[in-house]
RNA sequence: CGCGGAGUAGAGCAGUUGGCAGCUCGUCGGGCUCAUAACCCGGAGGUCGUAGGUUCGAGUCCUGCCUCCGCAACCA
């Protein structure tokens, strides 16, 4: 096969849930993905790059409904909106080809089809979803979910029941998978597997619940209303059908499929690696080649979330750095395949060093050198010299190579670091050469302009393998070196930048952040207005007076409050109620107060709850509390009373 | 004994199939003046969490233990 054409390659990245803006961990991933298809351009694969985003489920349901407007406008406003996910995508000068949506038209009927299929073969049959009801709460929970034997949520008990479901055999398919995870390398990291198969196989597959009556936002079972087809079906077959699998929109399918890689989150790899090949093995379909599991980013240490409000904007990132020095941090900082500290200062301090003081300032030397001795052009006349050329022609000669085979597992931090490892030795043959030297003598001009010429060289073959990361640097360099060949075949061979090269001045591609007073605006940035005091809304639901005089309040003694094995939360309080009979309640309220300082206090709390256990102990009751937001942050004080009220006084 | 991951220099991390313990930042000393106060050289700093085992040889493989993180559980 010539090396022109050879052949196609398809990638993905998960579809995003749009239920809130996309922050610093998405853009991760399809940065990620982004790289990985500009490196197969590159190569020179026929390159198909999706993502898209996940738009039904009883979550967009119920944000759409809090915010008032219907599912549809809410997701249009996220996805198509002012800083929405294109938004964001195109900012980061990301290179997808296609973009799906799970409320696209095509998608919709396609997947109806898909499941009338997987239904008519047999793999879909209705059934009855057999769970415990609590009549109550109007909940369905399943056994493992029971404490006790009761309603996780009240306490009272559940009574047998059976909800029409749609079910996927899943269990069918266990062994096929198993053998596919075990014996394959379909699975990466390698890591990955261990948990899937000890998790998820070994206890037993069960058979999925593919449908839902509980809400109506997702595509409807056309031959059973009522039904909606669940996330698993709706959103792990839109990689098929972006390329036309069961419609009309799209005609790739035999050119695409099977999917080279799909990339996707850690908390995701389950349903990839177990649901969707099960599902295709169902359906008859090839399976695709490789699912890559990466790491998360890690704030503080600890998961981003949005509850914990630390999540970090992207856009914010990108406008104070640039767009190519974002994209450069993320992949150059983390192992692809594990979790990573995300911070600013390394942020910065990866821009400082890699960007700004060795790669720009390489290039920024190099070429006004060769402006301030030779004008122009450098001159044909070039003296090379083996003895001192050798180490870096040779680094620079076998880069693309070494480059390519981490690319090619997905190390692009390793890819990176090979990048640089020549770009820092370009900076150290400056230093042997000391063309400044050489400049001083008339008879040495040719070899300063061989010196001058490895080191634009260098650049040029350096510049040209950052392409996938830093397209618009890139392509910057290229002009700044007079126009130099970056495409593949040109990066594998050393000398082909034109001996008489005119480079081009210009401003420093990526100047120097000063750590301090950035990290101090970044500080300022991040800060939302807080408001000082946040009260809970008034209730506008009245109670009637007897309901409430049924709730027995009253005052207790704190004898010994001791904090809850294994929990981070719990607090096991031994009360004197008044009766002679020591009350014990569980209180989640560990992270507020040292148990010790709570002993001998008198406070309220409502004792006719029914009993509920909590890690395995009776909680017979509440203590009562006072909750606000400050600053954001959530405070609770306990209701504490004079000490003169005796224990198990009534409070009305 | 729920599942999984991690513990390597002051900080952040890399160490693929066992073979002289490395990188970046910081720090200390030196060099250079082309460049973005940058670049280059050198020094200091590690009982590789811990105890045992396999081996000629273990950061790497095996076993026990400790600590941290995520999932799960729980948050009346």
């Amino acid at each position: 096969m010539c090396e022109k054409c050879k052949g196609s390659y398809y990638i993905t990245t998960p579809i995003y849930y749009p239920s809130a803006k996309l922050h610093i961990g998405h853009t991760y991933c399809t940065v990620a993905t982004d790289a990985m298809a500009r490196f197969k351009r590159l190569q020179g694969y026929d390159v198909l790059f999706l993502t898209g985003t996940d738009e039904h489920g009883q979550k967009i349901e119920d944000k759409a409904k809090e915010a008032g407007v219907t599912p549809q406008e809410y997701v249009d406003n996220i996805v198509l909106g002012q800083g929405g996910v294109l938004d964001l995508w195109k900012l980061m000068n990301i290179s997808n080809d296609r973009f799906i949506r799970t409320t696209d038209d095509y998608h919709v009927a396609a997947i109806q089809k898909i499941f009338k299929k997987m239904y008519d073969n047999g793999d879909i049959y209705k059934g009855t979803y057999k769970g415990k009801y609590c009549k109550p709460c109007e909940s369905f929970w399943t056994e493992s979910q029971l404490v006790d034997g009761k309603c996780p949520d009240c306490g009272r008990d559940c009574v047998d029941a059976e909800e029409e479901a749609y079910f996927f055999k899943l269990s069918k398919y266990a062994d096929r998978v198993q053998d596919l995870l075990e014996n394959t390398d379909f699975l990466e990291p390698r890591s990955r597997v261990h948990e899937m198969v000890n998790n998820f196989i070994k206890p037993g597959l069960e058979d999925l619940c593919v449908s839902r009556t509980s809400f109506n936002w997702g595509v409807p079972v056309d031959f059973d209303p009522g039904h909606v087809v669940y996330v698993w079906i709706d959103a792990l077959f839109n990689y098929m059908t972006a390329l036309g699998f069961e419609n009309d929109k799209h005609d790739d399918l035999a050119k695409y499929w099977p999917a080279n890689v799909h990339f996707v989150g850690k908390e995701i790899v389950r349903f990839h690696s177990i649901i969707w090949p099960a599902m295709l093995m169902s359906l008859n379909l090839p399976l695709p080649k490789k699912v890559y599991g990466h790491g998360w980013l890690l704030l503080d240490g600890g998961k981003m979330s949005k509850s914990k409000g630390n999540v970090v904007d992207p856009y914010i990132l990108a406008q104070r750095f640039g767009v190519d020095a974002l994209r450069f941090f993320l992949m150059r900082s983390f192992p692809f395949g594990s979790d990573g500290n995300f911070s600013n200062e390394l942020l910065i301090s990866t821009i400082n060093t890699d960007l700004a003081n060795d790669l720009g300032n390489l290039v920024s030397r190099t070429v006004a050198m060769a402006q301030k001795y030779f004008g122009e052009k450098l001159p044909a006349e070039q003296l090379a010299d083996e003895e001192k050329d050798a180490e870096l022609v040779a680094m620079v000669s076998s880069l693309r190579n070494i480059y390519e085979e981490q690319m090619e597992h997905y190390a692009f931090q390793n890819a990176l670091a090979e990048i640089f490892k020549v770009i820092s030795r370009a900076n150290k043959y400056i230093d042997e050469n000391a063309p400044w030297v050489l400049a001083k003598s008339e008879e040495n001009k040719p070899r300063l302009a061989r010196v001058l010429y490895n080191l634009l060289e260098t650049v040029r073959i350096c510049a040209g393998l950052l392409t996938p990361f830093m397209p618009e640097t890139a392509e910057e360099i290229s002009k700044r070196l007079g126009g130099a060949a970056m495409d593949w075949e040109s990066l594998n061979v050393y000398g082909l930048l034109p001996a008489e090269a005119a480079p081009v001045a210009g401003p420093a591609l990526f100047p120097r952040i000063d750590m301090e007073k950035e990290l101090a605006a970044l500080e300022e940035l991040s800060k939302p207005p807080m408001p000082e005091i946040e009260i809970e809304p008034y209730s506008q639901e009245q109670v009637d007076f007897d309901t409430f005089c049924k709730s027995d309040f009253r005052a207790v003694k704190v004898k010994d409050c001791q904090p809850v094995k294994k929990s981070d939360k719990l607090l096991q309080f031994t009360l004197d109620d008044g009766t002679g009979t020591d009350r014990q309640i569980l209180s989640g309220i560990a992270k507020y107060y040292k148990p010790e300082e709570l002993i001998g206090k008198t406070l309220v709390a409502i004792t006719n709850l029914p009993p509920r256990k909590m890690m395995g102990r009776e909680s017979c009751g509440m203590l009562i509390s006072a909750v606000h937001t400050e600053k954001g942050e959530e405070k609770l004080h306990l209701l504490m009373v004079d000490d003169a009220i005796p224990a198990g006084a009534k409070l009305c």
